[in-house]
DNA sequence: CTGTTAGCGCCTTCAT
DNA sequence: ATGAAGGCGCTAACAG
């Protein structure tokens, strides 16, 4: 009930508050009689100690906080959905925050975390160039753990995916199948996930001594931009016989925009990219794509976050974790 | 900074705590001199207030909860983007849990918001048959705000779509094009929109005189399940010659039993169903949808619950707003 | 305009 | 095994 605190059931018990607080916490040094009674009276009552008065007194807040770019996009409400069964677990409360790939943004919510509002912080973010608030964290003794999208001047752990590797082993099997001319399609905006996955589109490219051949396309994030720069790609001189997307979205818009054109999948343009859409198997033509773990990815991240929380060590190997992803190859990339 | 706190800025200003804090908060009873000279030593200590010592004092978290089933579902994470977004131009913080359809969760997450940790509550349900807890909300006076699955018995904002509505039309239109014997595909469990969604499949069946070759089919939330129930569905004397899905995952399922079981979609059977799938057209047939405007729905939810903290009244229309969906009619409904 | 004082509700010594 | 007292950091009421 609303107005029930401490101070009540000590009144109507005829007990002290010190009494009432540890009765309700299965302290040892209170008699089995006494916290009967009391629990009985605070269920009677739906009591729920004040979480700002603990909170304050014990300089945690059982809250853990989330920054991600973005919450319609399948990796991130997958790896959601991930943190908030472990913390759940753990008996934790989830603050999200999305930022809309808008550095300032991140900046700003990042900074109001600094005071005790959460005890850790989870974030994939949104560009790796400038970071003032991520090193305030740190003097904050502010626990982060990075997920996806890292930043490597900061030392904290992060969960990521082997995608160089898993880029690097799509694109050969692209070249392997014939495609001559293999567009890349990333975001603008320094992002670890598109240099890494750049790195294995390139490594693919050099290893068939193609590397002159490469087209890196960075894509604006803003939703039309994007479908007027892959038009204008596909509509060149030297169209490319396939493109491998480094985000769900790029491919999606490459889809469109060759219905559009009236290009055909596979046949005029293979398409493949990173993306956790459950259902890229029912597309026309399905879709071919690198599959993150997204769910443990959130899983695991949550996991290490709150052993820095509870102030235990991390062993060597959960600095950084790299989970794996899997190659998902359908028709999209039939030739 | 971490160790900052009101009490040490005013000791190195000589000033009075509570003439940092005034001067903090733009106070109009403190010299702008004094503003200035407080806001430079904050902003240098990258200062922040304790929020749960301002939680405590002001008894207001300047937080909002946010209760959905899923995350994995394009619905509820366009909702939430609104949500969020609504949020965050008030200042406000979010936190989210997911009940993941266990209404026991449900019920236990909502008794954690009594005590404070939120300023109010948006929720769509689990299951519509018990609420104790919904009620708990309204004797602490924690405002709530309904949106999409709602609680008729509960005396509270709701934001939901014409749903009934939407569903009669697509099934008159799956009617007229020839379909005979229309199954509806439902979750289990006592939810407001599955009860609307049939009434408006009824009344189109109704309508026709086929009321009695209708067909409802409640399928589990466990992912397997309702595959197989499908399967036996499909695979009977008289298989349906058109599903219509209350929900996205049934449409998608269905088209992957289809595919497992050798059915072309529309040819042997024509498939529509509730879904915010954005690539819905890129399905192979592209699927015909009904698309709830999740995203304005969660900033109208969100709108309303921030009048009710706000202590303002609502207008008269705004304590049940009904925002219109709309039919995408695609190839898998073409007869 | 600024300072003093008194809590918000809880938890944690320190006493008994 | 229980009670009394103090304080977490902040804000609001009341003085001056």
């Amino acid at each position: 009930m609303a107005g029930t605190d401490l101070k009540k059931l000590a009144r109507e018990l005829n007990l002290a508050v010190s009494t009432v607080s540890r009765a309700l916490r299965d302290s040892h040094e209170i008699s089995a009689a006494t916290k009967a009674r009391v629990k009985a009276l605070a269920d009677k009552y739906g009591f729920r100690p004040n979480p700002h008065a603990s909170s304050l007194r014990q300089a945690k807040s059982r809250t853990i906080a989330v920054v991600v770019p973005e919450i319609r996009n399948n990796f991130f409400s997958q790896a959601i959905n991930g943190i908030e069964l472990v913390a759940q677990e753990k008996g934790y409360h989830v603050l999200i925050y999305l930022t809309h790939e808008n550095s300032k943004q991140e900046r700003e919510v990042v900074q109001l975390l600094q005071n005790g509002r959460a005890d850790g912080l989870l974030i994939s973010v949104t560009e790796a160039g400038s970071y003032p608030h991520l090193e305030a964290c740190r003097e904050a003794e502010l626990p982060i753990v990075f997920f996806d999208r890292v930043v490597d001047e900061i030392d904290a752990p992060r969960v990521i995916t082997d995608e160089k590797l898993l880029a690097y082993q799509t694109c050969r099997r692209l070249l392997e199948s014939g495609c001559r001319r293999i567009a890349f399609l990333t975001m603008t905006g320094n992002l670890s996930i598109s240099r890494h996955r750049q790195d294995g589109y390139l490594q693919a490219l050099k290893e068939k001594g193609m590397e002159h051949l490469s087209i890196t396309v960075e894509c604006s994030a803003a939703d039309g931009d994007s479908r007027e720069q892959l038009k204008k790609l596909l509509s060149g001189p030297q169209r490319p016989d396939a493109v491998f997307a480094a985000v769900e979205k790029l491919a999606v818009d490459t889809y469109e925009v060759c219905a559009g054109m009236g290009l055909k999948i596979p046949e005029d343009l293979c398409v493949a990219g990173f993306s956790n859409l459950t259902v890229a198997s029912l597309f026309n033509p399905p879709l071919t794509t690198v599959v993150q773990p997204a769910y443990e990815i959130g899983k695991e991240a949550a996991g290490i976050l709150f052993r820095l929380i509870e102030g235990k060590k991390l062993l060597p190997g959960e600095h950084k974790i790299v989970l794996p992803s899997h190659l998902e190859w359908r028709r999209s990339t039939a030739r």
